[in-house]
DNA sequence: TCACCATTTCAAATTTTTTTGAAATTATTC
DNA sequence: GAATAATTTCAAAAAAATTTGAAATGGTGA
């Protein structure tokens, strides 16, 4: 057997071209080995935080300018206790940051945050079916 | 009041630098409209497919070499029947693509897959708490 | 055609995330 | 220092995503 027993592994012939590349890539093990799994935990988190409608507009709407969250609920369409709960989200994916002014706290994107709508603006990922 | 009624709003005053803003944004109603909830909409459906460890793990494997499910179930310890179903997520969102190859399915990055993948090693986003 | 293998599909169970509304916080004004 | 405004926090309810295992699909070779 290639590469170790896998769970729920028979006997394995893997086709020729696939076994070619992973000789050149140094073998099963080391391939398995080079998968950056921490990496990839930082890289979930954010796109976790990205990954839904009403923070991704809040980001937008933020990149254009600061703003308080009577005026993310008005935008949104979101009671205040939800705006909170995904600004929350935002806060702790260090995406925006917010000052008081008086009884008003107002947001912003931090310099992550804008670098990462600076990108979506840029690529406009395109989805197809 | 400044900008329509939002379903929570009482009266507001919302402090002087933010309506200055406001006003050299082309004011409230402007800055609304200008939100692209178009591309929104779509960003929002690539980053739900790329917030899931399991899937980045495929897509950063897959970005090393081809492979076929039963490498990858291996690679991620991942029921077959999970991993298909992760698998077509990230299909459908024309991140992969598969060929068949006798009993076979070998999968590998598409170019849109490519450059995500290019994007995340490139910047590796840092969180904070 | 039959048995077998790699993989997908489906529906039910489980887990995670989001929404809701009421109560708590914090600052402000009178 | 009470009343009020903007916002957050909390716990329960609802919705969405994932996991599971059994059954289906489609290719292969005898």
């Amino acid at each position: 057997m290639l590469w170790g027993y896998g769970v729920n592994m028979k006997k394995l012939e893997i086709p020729e071209e696939v076994k070619k590349e992973l000789r050149e890539k140094g073998g099963w093990s080391n391939v398995k080995k080079s998968l950056p799994l921490k990496e990839i935990k930082e890289v979930e988190k954010v796109m976790k935080v990205l990954s839904c409608d009403t923070r991704l507009r809040i980001l937008y709407a933020l990149s254009e300018q600061r703003m308080c969250v009577c005026m993310l609920t008005e935008l949104t369409g979101c009671s205040y206790s939800k705006c909170s709960y995904h600004l929350s989200k935002l806060k702790d994916a260090g995406l925006i940051k917010a000052t008081r002014k008086g009884n008003y706290l107002i947001y912003s994107l931090t310099p992550f945050g804008r670098s990462i709508v600076r990108h979506f603006k840029k690529y406009k990922p395109e989805v197809k079916k």
